[in-house]
DNA sequence: TACCCTTAGTGAAGCGCTTCAATCGGTTAT
DNA sequence: ATAACCGATTGAAGCGCTTCACTAAGGGTA
C-alpha cells in the first residue's frame, strides 16, 4: 500500500538504483541535480517513507535495540529508559522493551529479543537478584551493556557508589552532624562514608549489623535507629522511598524531621519533591545513564571497543536536613 | 553469521522451500516424517533461529507494535506496559517504546514509529493534555487504541470512572460517613459519587468549586478541607499520590488518619501499601488494561472490527479509613 | 582521430524468508 | 496400458531496499 522505491522509479522515470541513491543519501553526489529534484518531487507526491526493515535486511541490520528490565515500576528506571530511547531514536534505532521477573523468564526474553533481531541489549538488573544469565545473548555475540548495577560482568554504566556515600556524609558533616546513621545496605556506599568520616573528628557513622540486602520499611528502620545510643541526629537511607517511609514513621511517633532528625535520601525521585518536608537527596543522573548506555551500545554495534562509564551523583538540597550547632 | 534457511537446506540436503515449510509450521503436513526429522536435526545443530524481519518482509508484516506514552514515570503506566508486552509477546510481536512530552514531539514520534513499521499503536495520553494529533497514524491506516484516557476518539480501553466514584463513596457511606469530601477534579467520578449519594439520606458529598484539572498538593488539599464546615470525616482523592500527600500534611498538623479523617485513594499504587497508614484505595486493573489493549490492537491488525473495552475498578481495603458510628 | 577520464545513470544480484506453480515417482482406477 | 491422481519435493519469483559492476555519452588531451 505505501509507496516503494519501485513506484518512485516508475513515476520519476529513472532506475530504482538511482532513486535509492538519492533517497537514502548514499551516492546522492553522483546524481544530477535535475534527476535529483524529480525524484524528490515524486517521493513527496507519493508520500514515500523508507521501509527501514527492508533496508536493514539488505544492509544486514535491524536498527533495533532491546532493553531487558527487571521492574519497570522501580523508582528511576523509567527515566533511564527515556535516556536510552532518546539516543537510540537520534541514531535511527528503536527500543524494544522487555521485562522479566526471574531467571527463567530472563532467558526466554533473551531469545525473544534475539529472534526479533535486536543488535544490542541494555540490561537493567536489580541489586538483590542473582546475576541473570545472558549466555544466550553472549553466545550470539550481541553486545550487552548493564545499567545501574554493580553485579553484571558486562560493560556497564553506573553511578559511583562511593561518591554517593561520601556526598551524603559530607553534606551532613558540614551541617554539623556528628552522630550519623546509615540505614542502607550497600557496602560501597558505606565505604565511601567511612573513608570520609575519618576527616571529621568526633564524627560517628553507624550502620546496621546486617548488610544483606532487603527492602527496608520505615518502621523497621526507625526501630533500628532507636537501638542506637545516643539517638543519631541524622540518617542516610538507600533511596528516597526509604527516606519517606522513615519520615512518616518518625512523624507518627513524634519525632520531627528535620528538627529532631535530619534525613538524606538517594535517587532524587519525584516523590521527594512533594513529600513533607521536601526531601534532601543524593541524586543520580538518570537520563544520562540511559543515554550513555545507548551510546556505548551503538559503539559496540559499530564494532568499536567500549569501556565502563562511571557517572557522578549530585546533591539536591531541600528541607529534610537542618543545621546543627551542637 | 547466524544460520539461515539456505544453510539448513544444504545441510539437510533438501530445498529451501521444504525447510521453510517445516520450520515455519506452514505446510508441515505435506512433508514426510523422515525429511522433517532431518531438517529439525540440522536446525538444532546449526542453532537456527528464524529471522523474523525477513519473514515479515515477505509476509508484509513487521510484528511490531508501538506504545506512545506521555510519561513513563506516571503512577501506573509501567504496569499497563507490562500487560501490553505480555500479550504482544505471546502473539509473536514486540513492543516499541516511545515517549513524548508535547504535541510536536508526538507527531515526530508517530513518524518514527511509522517508519520503523509498527502495525499498530497504543496511545497512553494524559488527562490534562490537549488531544494529541494522531493524524499521521490515522492517515496511514495504522490501528490505534487509547488506554486509560477519556479523551481520545479512538477505540479505547479504560476503567469506568463513574464506577470508581461510586465504589469509593459506597465504601465510606457504608462505614457510616456522612460528611464526605471529594478532593479530585474528575467530573465523571464526581458524577458517580453524587448519583449514589442520593441513596444515603443525610450524606453530603462536597467537591472543590473548580474542577479544572491540575496537580493537587497535600497542603492545598488540606487547606481546602479546612474551609468546609463542618470538617468532613472522610475524603476521596484522585490518586494514591494525592492521598499520601494529604495524609502527610494532615499528620503534620495533628489531624490523625484514620482517627480524625478517613482517606480513600485511587489506583492502588504500590506506595500505598507501604505508606502509613496503609492506604485504602480504589484500584484499577493495570495489567489488564494493557493486555486488553494489546488484544484489541492485534484484532484490528488482523482486520477485525474492535470496540471499546470498559473495565471495572476494585476496592483494596487497608487502614486509612475507619468505621464511623456517629 | 584515437585514447582515456568523467559524469550520470542502469541492471542485476542479493539480504532471509514465503508460497505458488510445477515436477516426479508411484499408485490406483479404467 | 493409459489416464488420472496423489503425496513429497523443488524452483523460482517476490517482499523493498542496497550496492557493485557496468554502460553510454560527452569532454579533454595528445
Amino acid at each position: 500500500m505505501p509507496a516503494t522505491l519501485k513506484d518512485i522509479a516508475k513515476d520519476a522515470n529513472v532506475a530504482m538504483s538511482t532513486v535509492s541513491y538519492v533517497l537514502s543519501g548514499t551516492g546522492i553526489h553522483k546524481v544530477s541535480e535535475d534527476t535529483c529534484k524529480r525524484i524528490l518531487a515524486s517521493a513527496k507526491r507519493l508520500h514515500y517513507r523508507p521501509n527501514i526493515k527492508a533496508r536493514g535486511l539488505s544492509k544486514g541490520r535491524t536498527y533495533m535495540v532491546g532493553a531487558l528490565i527487571r521492574q519497570l515500576t522501580t523508582s528511576f528506571i523509567p527515566e533511564i529508559i527515556q535516556g536510552l530511547e532518546k539516543v537510540l531514536e537520534d541514531n535511527g534505532c528503536c527500543l524494544i522493551l522487555s521485562t522479566y521477573t526471574d531467571s527463567t523468564e530472563f532467558t526466554r526474553k533473551c531469545n525473544y529479543l534475539y529472534q526479533h533481531g535486536v543488535e544490542g541489549v541494555a540490561v537493567l538488573p536489580e541489586e538483590d537478584l542473582p546475576e541473570p544469565n545472558t549466555g544466550d545473548l553472549g553466545l550470539n555475540r550481541i553486545p550487552v551493556v548493564s545499567i545501574a548495577s554493580t553485579l553484571a560482568d558486562y560493560p556497564k554504566v553506573w553511578v559511583d557508589p562511593l561518591a554517593v556515600g561520601r556526598m551524603a556524609l559530607r553534606y551532613l558533616a558540614e551541617l554539623g552532624h556528628r552522630e550519623i546513621a546509615y540505614g542502607g545496605t550497600l557496602l560501597p556506599r558505606l565505604q565511601g562514608m567511612l573513608e570520609l568520616a575519618r576527616h571529621y573528628p568526633g564524627l560517628r557513622c553507624r550502620c546496621q549489623g546486617d548488610l544483606t540486602y532487603r527492602p527496608v520499611g520505615g518502621e523497621t528502620l526507625l526501630a533500628w535507629l532507636r537501638t542506637l545510643e545516643p539517638f543519631p541526629t541524622a540518617v542516610i537511607t538507600d533511596s528516597d522511598i526509604d527516606a519517606i517511609a522513615l519520615i512518616q514513621a518518625a512523624t507518627r511517633t513524634g519525632i520531627r524531621v528535620p528538627e529532631d532528625l535530619s534525613v538524606v535520601g538517594v535517587d532524587d525521585l519525584e516523590v521527594g519533591r512533594y513529600s513533607l518536608p521536601a526531601l534532601t537527596s543524593i541524586g543520580q543522573p538518570k537520563l544520562d545513564q540511559g543515554a550513555r548506555a545507548a551510546e556505548l551500545l551503538l559503539d559496540a554495534i559499530d564494532g568499536r571497543e567500549i569501556h565502563d562509564c562511571i557517572l557522578q551523583p549530585f546533591l539536591v538540597e531541600r528541607q529534610s536536613c537542618r543545621k546543627r550547632t551542637n
